[in-house]
DNA sequence: CTGAAAGCGCTTACAG
DNA sequence: CTGAAAGCGCTTACAG
């Protein structure tokens, strides 16, 4: 590493103090009334010696690093790479940089990232927060940076969020089903104290018992931690009881992937033996044989108000709480 | 934004200088032969008031960040978010953080986002380089900022790379191809200047050629501007022709998800109607009804490669130069 | 219109 | 074993 052009150099080369060279860079000599020939001189110099202002000591200086720290749930998921793509894209619009971390749903591992992030002195957080990180939150809203949630967040905290209406969309989902005949409706979920995961289930619930099929409800909940192989286990005696399940909903795209490898395996026809409806959305959604019926989430609206949340925050140290819901759609296709 | 706890603060609570209290932050006592007890009481303070380092202000005086900058060509392209996950991953095992950007294969905003991480002072860069950015590279280098290209480098320029063997890539399922009878193979690939791809197509030309197929190559150049709809039409061109196509490669996976919706779309069967092998893989290569032979290449090894000749470069200051060149694998199914 | 100086929060020789 | 002090490269009142 070679020692780099600074402000004094410039200063130096010109015959003026660092200010000067200060003011003109940043774009201040307006307002600061710099000679005109003179703010030339400098802007000359600094092409010439190909000066690149050094932005951590102006972050320390001025106590903010045009720096965003996003602590997503799980980098394997494709549902949160895309969310990431989308917030780093709307990120730049504003002129900030975006740090990435996955917690992978460990509350320890996110404790890790938020911190480092936060020693990094980030402007403002983006959290998808993973279960038992309440404090972890709370500690953040109590050294007044800024933060919104995404995607789930925390009844018991007054937070900022954008979050799909996940009831809706399997409130809405199961009653399409419904709909089209199907009766003996599965429902496959992860177990989870997060409030984005109990309100799919409960959308679910609510259909089925407004429906009048109560006894027909079926709910599959598996650890996150569980593997392929249990997974298919599972799914494999839901298939073979004597319930026959004719269709299953699926409560995420990890799950909609896994379940898709299996019947794909298993040479289960979608939709004549088994309708599906998925979460989320992906390529092999779309090519799959039977293009598969899903719960489309507004990810670039997601992004965007999260970023648009987040600066309103930084920006206008505005202390209104915004909560925002966003409707799903329900992409039909051949399914069921 | 709340005054965050600093050194001084530690310090006076404790009574004693800044110095101690950062050689016991640090986990220099030993060296420095703090007392074991004002040791104590410093960390019991730090704990006590919540103390976080500025990693900024610590940045500014040691002169490095711990960052690592890392610009890819084109964010929509899930091979290159999943090489983002694996650099991601491995970097944080050496306690570096990453900041991502996407050229979008543009050269101004390639160096729009090198000049950004140069002015955060990244300690080290690691680029998929788009056209045109030799002269972005070689300032990178002349500044002696340690810097290794991934998937594609410049025969121009003597840097560190990590890239796959494309020309075994395409030259393997070529000759695997006509091993299995097919003759007529066309190959779809981008026009570009760029190393990979002209690699990627000089396998396809030698494996033709060398097994006496020369009259049947069939090279198809599309631009990476060009729309779903031009490629669906160059497509249908190609396949209506009286060349009696029998066989397509494609030469990234982007190229071989478009070609696939088009393929599903038309009901095209495969491999009946036509043979397919794709590249770099993917969940729809799997769940396609008729799973996709493809080539495979090895994303983490690529990523870890990058991190540690980017390591060895940052903390050896090594002056040797790493050509890394990984092998393909050439993943059968049922597509041809 | 311009300059001297303080200070952001650290680390690190240096002196004792 | 401990402290005073310089300095990383900026920005920004303040004074002239």
């Amino acid at each position: 590493m070679i020692k780099q052009v600074s402000l004094k150099d410039i200063a130096k080369k010109v015959g003026v103090s660092t200010a000067l060279v200060s003011y003109v860079i940043s774009g201040k000599e307006k307002d600061k009334k710099v000679s005109a020939k003179v703010a030339q001189r400098i802007r000359q110099a600094a092409k010439d010696l190909k000066y690149q202002p050094n932005a951590i000591a102006r972050s320390l200086r001025k106590g903010t690093t045009k720096t965003i720290g996003l602590v997503i749930a799980d980098i394997a998921n494709p549902f949160f790479g895309q969310l990431c793509r989308v917030i780093e894209d709307e990120a730049q619009n504003y002129d900030y940089v975006v740090i990435i971390g996955s917690s992978d749903e460990d509350h320890n591992k996110s404790e890790l990232l938020i911190n480092a992030m936060h020693q990094r002195q980030v402007d403002g957080f983006i959290i998808v927060p993973a279960e038992n990180t309440i404090e972890q939150i709370q500690d953040i809203i109590q050294k007044k940076i800024p933060v919104v949630l995404v995607d789930r967040y925390f009844n018991e905290l007054n937070t900022n969020y954008i979050v799909l209406d996940n009831y809706k969309a399997t409130f809405n989902s199961t009653l399409y089903l419904i709909k089209s005949g199907y009766k003996s409706i599965a429902f496959m979920a992860y177990k989870s104290s997060l409030v984005h995961m109990m309100e799919r289930i409960r959308g679910y619930f609510e259909a089925m018992s407004q429906s009048g099929l109560t006894d027909k409800i079926n709910l599959i909940e598996l650890k996150i931690s569980n593997t392929q192989n249990i997974f298919e286990n599972t799914l494999n005696k839901l298939l073979t009881s004597d319930k026959k399940i004719d269709a299953i909903i699926f409560a995420n795209n990890m799950l909609s992937i896994a379940g898709l490898h299996y019947l794909h395996k298993q040479n289960i026809r979608i939709p004549e033996e088994l309708a599906i409806i998925g979460f989320d959305g992906g390529d092999c959604f779309d090519l799959f044989y039977s293009p598969i019926t899903y719960v489309k989430q507004p990810i670039e609206d997601i992004g965007k108000e999260a970023i648009r949340t987040l600066m309103d925050l930084i920006h206008d140290g505005s202390n209104k709480t915004s909560h925002i819901i966003l409707n799903p759609e329900l992409v039909i296709r051949n399914s069921c």
